[in-house]
DNA sequence: ACGACAGTTCGATCGCGGTCGAAACATCGT
DNA sequence: ACGATGTTTCGACCGCGATCGAACTGTCGT
């Protein structure tokens, strides 16, 4: 009965079901307020506030305050990360699948994952990113090449961004089981994606949908 | 308040101490009896008996039937990887950190992920494997060269196993934070390894300690 | 066939933690 | 300054699940 690091302690914080669809609803990257997150997880206010400050005190989540709201969102990409690792298991274990159902499918083709793109979509075009030599591999990092510095400029993607966070991370796709790209320069391109109107966020969801004609621009810009 | 998969049963699966326990002296790889989990996990065997048949319904473990022994074994390598990335998360917010004992100096360096070697070693063995050329990457995927496939059959490695597991996959490591292998070649090099004696196995720790001649035969075989 | 060992099932106990209503607190609008 | 809205704290309730001892089932030795 070694003592390695609390995993009891991080699982049994997801292990509750209001918990876990408070995650679950923050995947999506977009800070919520307790009110926001009570209604997610169907449960009272009070119940959600003490929830969330046990979510605050196991280090899962951050908060901002703003004014009278308190936005709440996960703490870092490593326990997005983790919560998509979860999902995962749940889903290959899950006897639920009987049929996929549309927003299932939906979900497979693009989602939000915390705050960048994923899903077929997402992965196909880092394929393309690659393939451009807009990306380069290094090691196991991923890294932005010069022409893709111009690139992303001439897009209106600022990629000179000092934050403490990487640029580009590879992060790991639970349907497609292959990377899509994270970091600054997805997070950037998910604005952009939703700025230019090309595709919209699925109610209550973390599904993205295009538009016919989102699909070309997107597909030209970053698939062609 | 959606219904994805039911990752809070997942993780509360995960979330109890006992239960918690038993995973992360199942991810050394070996399967272990239900008394041996139960020491493992400081519990009576009822109680462990109980968690086990939990675990087991959960999809979380295999269970192997041999006389009157029953080997229980993580079900999956992606279990293992979800066990990892909690401890990852666990690792990170944990203010446990006060000063890395010699054990967790001797994880960092070189332990047993699942089947095979993670750790600081791993991680600078798939980059020489890569600078080598007997592994190359493709997409996010690993692939063995024909130059590698000859070279692991000189070192008495099958590489042809016909398994429904990949020869080679990237596992995530979490304390290097960079990409070791696994894989059927990852499990069949850490064999080699002990089977060698290069190293051995920590008495109940992930920990794999090379002898000094040990890790030189590593360095020149792995490593050179 | 018998006793020893490995493991599971049963039954009862008990405490931790999730739950909500009411009240306290904080911050905004006006 | 006041009431309205968002959020946390307090107190009390309640149930689920973790736990273990005892009994039961199954498998191996001899």
């Amino acid at each position: 009965m070694r003592e390695g690091p609390d995993i009891a302690r991080i699982a049994s914080l997801v292990g509750d079901p209001a918990r876990a669809n408070m995650l679950n609803a923050l995947m999506g990257g977009t800070a919520l307020t307790a009110s926001e997150l009570a209604l997610e997880a169907g449960v009272s206010l009070p119940t959600a506030s003490s929830h969330l400050s046990k979510l605050m005190e196991g280090g899962l989540l951050t908060l901002a305050s703003q004014g009278r709201h308190r936005y709440y969102g996960l703490a870092s990409a490593q326990v997005a990360g983790m919560i998509e690792a979860i999902i995962g298991v749940a889903e290959a274990v899950g006897p639920k699948r009987v049929r996929p159902g549309p927003r299932d499918a939906a979900m497979r083709v693009a989602r939000v994952c915390y705050d960048h793109l994923a899903g077929e979509q997402a992965v196909a075009m880092l394929d393309r990113l690659f393939d451009r030599k807009l990306l380069l591999r290094e090691d196991n990092q991923i890294r932005l090449s010069s022409s893709g510095a111009s690139h992303f400029s001439a897009l209106g993607i600022d990629t000179q961004a000092k934050a403490r966070r990487p640029v580009c991370r590879a992060c790991l796709d639970w349907s497609v089981r292959r990377s899509h790209l994270a970091g600054t320069l997805g997070a950037a391109i998910l604005d952009k994606i939703i700025a230019e109107k090309w595709a919209r966020r699925e109610k209550n969801s973390r599904a993205v949908v295009f538009s016919p004609t989102g699909r070309q621009a997107f597909e030209r810009v970053f698939l062609s």
